[in-house]
DNA sequence: ATCAGCTAAGCTGTATACATCTTGCCTGTC
DNA sequence: GACAGGCAAGATGTATACAGCTTAGCTGAT
């Protein structure tokens, strides 16, 4: 059988899926997270799902109101604009803020996360794109040194993601031979053991990302 | 009679009157936070208290275990490194990201903070002294343009704040000096109309006060 | 036909009862 | 006297019942 419970809370493992969900385009902006619904599926009370959407509010993806539901958003392009700016000022203190040492199994599985990318590259599906990138951001996360850092850079991540596997859906293929040309630079990087080097090609790539957001979707 | 009941969500209250306390020293590192007694003195039951807390325990400023409680963290000497590190990146951004017009009426509340700061240098009361800077804060921060900045700057001003202000009781009336010395600096950025050294001006106090830390707290 | 008003359904917000976990203390044995 | 074990108190975690809010849709008068 499987584990018959984790001893993790359930609260967080709700509000991990939760988001997921959200920034895996689950649930659109629109959809409406009904907490009875969500209470039966995961098995439990209404009560840890409502503490898991709540502890996801301040990050500005869904709205509740009393009454009506928790609704998913669909963020501005304003809110989304200063979301990038400062995830463009954050990628180079990766390699400045307390930078950890990288470790052999880090390029190993840079490379792993390289050939996916490529393999996607050959024969591309959305999905496996924005999972992919999400192991990615996962990779890039625990290179973080700065606890903080680390922090912000999961809640601009969440917040950036779904507008961003929206454009990855209109993109198509484009967007996996971008994946392997980050991925290709971030091994580079690591080669040369230069974490800096690291936060900058995230700073580009994010960059380009912006770009084509603000031109393909608004 | 006062207001019988605002219309704005309970646990949002009680989630700024608890983060105010622990940054205020109301409650010291150690201290429990229990949810009944809490529910009784805010006249609620323990379901918005609950919410309140697991809202702010990704600050890290709370610890809560099964079976035990909710104590009060004093953030260890990497965690306040790592906050303060962060702040000092965050500071310059003020004038740069988004930067938003500043008016008239925000020169006339910095005189005023500035008066009352020298008023305290005069007469030092520690609990004053916290009071003003927690609307220096709430100033600075009304100032800035981009959301996600904003809310950074709350949450590292929050995991900041209780240390901060255990050093302003050891120093006395000296942190009023500073304080005094910060905000004739900010006055004249504002004079200037120049958002980006008012960022400066602020890492460059963040940087002193961190100094102090080392020095003094550990 | 139109629209004001009512009503009921369905959602979130809150209170409360119960389950479970941890820990200090008491007790009995060695 | 020391220590293992049990037990009870008190805390959080969860489930559930109820209250309050919002809205869609019906109804009836104009």
């Amino acid at each position: 059988m499987t584990a018959p419970s984790p001893p993790v809370n359930i609260s967080e493992e709700i509000q991990a899926e939760l988001l997921q969900r959200i920034c895996f385009l689950d649930y659109r902006p629109g959809d409406q997270l009904k907490e009875a619904y969500l209470a039966k599926e995961f098995g439990v009370s209404r009560t840890p799902v409502r503490d898991a959407i709540s502890r996801i509010s301040h990050l500005g993806l869904v709205e509740t109101r009393n009454g009506v539901g928790t609704v998913v958003r669909q963020l501005s392009l304003t809110e989304i604009t200063h979301v990038y700016n400062m995830r463009l000022e954050l990628a180079p203190m990766i390699g400045m803020l307390n930078p950890r040492q990288i470790a052999p199994s880090d390029r190993k599985v840079c490379e792993r996360l390289l050939g996916q990318a490529a393999d996607l590259n050959d024969a591309f599906d959305a999905r496996g794109y924005v999972q992919l990138n999400h192991r990615l951001h996962e990779f890039i996360a625990g290179l973080i040194g700065n606890d903080v850092l680390r922090s912000f850079w999961w809640q601009t991540y969440y917040q950036a993601a779904s507008t961003w596997y929206q454009l990855a859906h209109l993109q198509g293929p484009k967007a996996a031979t971008a994946l392997v040309s980050e991925l290709t630079d971030i091994r580079d990087a690591l080669d040369h053991n230069d974490l800096c080097a690291l936060g900058y090609v995230q700073r580009i790539h994010i960059g380009y990302g912006f770009e084509q957001i603000k031109t393909l979707l608004f």
